[in-house]
RNA sequence: GGGCGCGUAGCUCAAUGGUAGAGCAGUGGCCUUUUAAGCCAUUGGCUGAAGGUUCGAGUCCUUCCGCGCUCACCA
């Protein structure tokens, strides 16, 4: 179905037949560049520095960002991947027709290039003066935000595009307009990036482990679910890669990563896509103390070489990530912010008596583990905003982590949190596969019962423990979170290119 | 899924139930150092969709679609 176009698209689409009949090709096939738009300012700037005998000669390719007709002569700019520079066309350089065809044919949104030789304006600004220029590629569509400027370098917005709906839908027109927005991006690559070089700097391997799984675990969440034909197979899109990654510590590889995607079928808010990155890695012979310190120094890493900061601004509070963070007893962070000591209500009938004297709504089929998870989603977690370490945790929400010692009731886990949001989870890993077995059969009766969801026995991991697996320390991070935290946005969708939205009808 | 709010020109936004408007960009002019260039003129609308109330609906009511916030859900 062909599309309908605007009238703006219209007057495009006729000059763009107007070029055709001029015999200019309005989508070449190659072009041609020598510097990017910085490149080309230092390079002038460097030939007045140092009184070079001529001044450099370039060719520029970028989008028309702005155009200023002055009867016989025209100002323009043009973006490309390092900014923004000037073009100064003049009638009797370029050639009459070649200057109103400039003018007349060209729009904001078309990509060009240019030659010619740099130099520097009345009003100061460095601008390639150009003899000539063709077009690299017409724009049909106008790009939503017309008007900006550029002060001290930054680029003033006086008109932009704002409906956050179209900017995830159509991410390439928000992009091609907003810097900033290009700029969390770069921030998120960087991170990544970050993330990896302090991992294999201590050994770390990274690996891919299946996204298609035939029984899914390792996270509470729902999956989605999907099909292989010729197997005749459903099959489920991972909901976390703890699993296999534990299986390659049986096989003697004692330091893995992987960073990539989890899919949970989950509801969607601030803080959740159905997508997301993830970050685990599993350590041989550390405990989860270890792990947490690992932590601090990745993230004080990450932020030294993102950020070159370590204290920053997030949604008008100041988080500091300097190390050490502050670390808090599950148990005694509860007890600081409810007044309740779960430790002195063993079962979910006390506990549940204990959280209504307290005038706290208790969800009757939520087992007890469930309740306390509860009482720190919705009254320790807010508290947590400069970075936290909750450790502690009770072993019945916590199927995969190793028991204290002498305390058969809780785990050795800890989660980080920042700004309000859990970041990370990590625990030392639970490697008896005679224990590890019992709770999955505890887990699997308690999902029977209450939850619709049942969490399937996964006996070839029970078989690769029995085959014994090191000791060892895992942790997961969202990168999505953190990448949030570090360009400040208030909204996960911010940092996704392409985030879920409900399908929409077109046309 | 519940509650609240929003949806008007390409973009950003106006419009007591009474003729749908502005700025920007677009179009036509003038202009040889502008930079949100300026000046003059001007095009552009199925007001998210469908019903209803009314002499009359962008505005009130109902349903639907989408988005946002929020609650619920979410080891």
């Amino acid at each position: 179905m062909p599309a309908e176009y605007t009238n703006l698209e219209k007057q495009r689409l006729e000059k763009l037949e107007q070029l055709k009949q001029k015999g200019i090709e309005p989508y070449p096939t190659r072009a041609q560049r020598t510097h990017t738009s910085r490149q080309a300012i230092e390079a002038y700037e460097a030939f007045e520095r140092e009184n070079l005998g001529e001044a450099p000669q370039v060719i520029l390719a970028g989008r028309l960002r702005s155009m200023r007709v002055m009867g016989k002569i025209t100002f323009a700019h043009i973006e490309d991947g390092d900014g923004r520079v000037q073009l100064f066309l003049r009638a009797d350089e370029v050639g009459v027709d070649a200057f109103e065809s400039f003018n007349k044919d060209l729009d904001l949104g078309d990509f060009i290039q240019a030659a010619g030789e740099m130099f520097r304006t009345r009003a100061g600004e460095v601008t390639l003066k150009v003899k000539e220029y063709r077009l690299l590629a017409k724009a049909i569509t106008p790009l939503p935000a017309a008007k900006d400027e550029i002060v001290d370098g930054q680029i003033v917005h006086h008109a932009t595009l704002a409906d956050p709906e179209t900017r995830y839908r159509q991410r390439y027109a928000d992009l091609a307009i907003n810097p900033e927005v290009r700029q969390i991006f770069r921030t998120r690559a960087a991170i990544v990036r970050a993330i990896r070089e302090f991992l294999d700097a201590q050994g770390f391997l990274e690996v891919e482990t299946p996204i298609l799984q035939p029984i899914y675990g390792g996270a509470a969440a729902r999956p989605f679910t999907t099909y292989h034909n010729q197997l005749k197979q459903t099959l489920f899109l991972r909901i976390s890669f703890e699993l296999y990654l534990k299986r390659l510590l049986v096989g003697n590889l004692e330091r893995v990563y992987e960073i990539g995607r989890d899919f949970r079928n989950e509801g969607v808010d601030r803080t959740h896509n159905p997508e997301f990155t993830q970050l685990e890695f599993y350590c041989a012979y550390a405990d989860y103390l270890q792990v947490m310190e690992m932590t601090e120094a990745m993230i004080v890493y990450v932020a030294d070489k993102v950020l070159g900061k370590r204290i920053l601004t997030y949604q008008g509070v100041t988080l500091d990530l300097n190390p050490p963070w502050r670390r808090l007893e599950l148990r005694q962070g509860i007890l600081e912010t409810t007044g309740i000591d779960f430790q002195a209500y063993p079962t979910t009938q006390a506990l549940a008596g204990a959280m209504r004297n307290r005038g706290i709504p208790v969800d009757p089929n939520a087992p007890r583990g469930k309740l306390i998870d509860g009482l720190i989603g919705d009254y320790l977690e807010p508290t947590l905003i400069q970075p936290t370490f909750l450790y502690n945790y009770p072993r019945d929400i916590s199927p995969l982590a190793k028991s204290i010692p002498g305390d058969p009731t809780m785990v050795e886990r800890f989660e980080g949190f920042i700004a309000g949001m859990e970041l990370c989870n990590a625990f030392t890993e639970l490697n008896d596969p005679l224990d590890q077995e019992r709770r999955f059969l505890e887990m699997g009766r308690d999902y029977d019962s209450e939850d619709e969801q049942r969490h399937p026995m996964d006996e070839d991991y029970l078989r690769a423990m029995r085959y014994g697996m090191p000791p060892n320390g895992g942790f997961g991070m969202g990168i999505d979170r953190l990448t949030m935290l570090f360009t400040d946005a208030p909204n996960i969708r911010e940092v996704i290119l392409f985030p879920h939205l409900r399908e929409r009808e077109e046309e």
